[in-house]
DNA sequence: CACGCCGTGTAGACATTCTAGGTGAAGCAT
DNA sequence: ATGCTTCACCTAGAATGTCTACACGGCGTG
């Protein structure tokens, strides 16, 4: 009946929310609670956006000047926090989004077989 | 002259570093100065391994029975700890490389534009 | 015999996420 | 009116894992 965690999501890896955040954000300005909805739906529902993750994230991103917020109302006519990306915002995220890349590259190069290593 | 911090690196992020150690000591095992070396070449050079990160890894691993250790002497002849794989560590391996594959793919489906971002 | 490299190790700082609480208000049903 | 659910925000504290910056002994070379 409680609403039970799903078997199937995964815990986010330290430091990618930013970079999820930023590049949800690209799309187009929206409040904190749509950005988490966001990021799930944009998974398949893998990525479980947490609030205790999500809020402290935000204001985080506000304090280095790589996202703004402006107070607002949502669809559902309810008070809500807007957060759009700044140039700065932008810039940072053309970084991460490369750091990723190159990360999760070599992560893969190492994952799959490597030369060498099944005997000839 | 000193040896500079190479500014192509990537710093790890939280969690990988297991894997990397688990799917190192599935081709062979190894000591830990090598297992570093070995994540570092087989990068290309992208991922650094920092021996306090290593270490506490190392032992980590161990306490959770993924790896096991043994006292040996390195091709430079010089006193090492060879570990290797567990059974219940090449488990962990299985599990942890599809929860790898299952975040990179969501987190590059969140990277790529999304259908309907842009404007129609 | 000084020096560099190999190989291991630890302490403490740091960053980010999670769990687990909480607030107020809108809208609906009773 | 009153309760209930959902929306939308927020925070404290624990947990985790990485980083920086040390330290040490031994081997082989110049």
């Amino acid at each position: 009946m409680s609403t039970r965690r799903e078997e199937n999501r995964i815990d986010l890896l330290q430091g990618t929310l930013d970079l999820l955040i930023l590049r949800t954000l690209l799309a187009r300005p929206a409040h904190g609670h749509a950005i988490a909805k966001t990021i799930e739906r944009n998974s398949d529902d893998v990525l479980q956006v947490e609030q205790g993750s999500l809020y402290p994230a935000l204001h985080r991103l506000v304090r280095r000047g790589w996202i703004a917020a402006e107070d607002g109302l949502s669809e559902n006519n309810r008070r809500a926090k807007y957060y759009r990306l700044t140039s700065k915002g932008r810039k940072q995220l053309r970084a991460e989004t490369t750091k990723w890349e190159k990360l999760a590259g070599a992560i893969a190069r190492i994952l799959r077989p490597v030369s060498g290593e099944v005997k000839p």
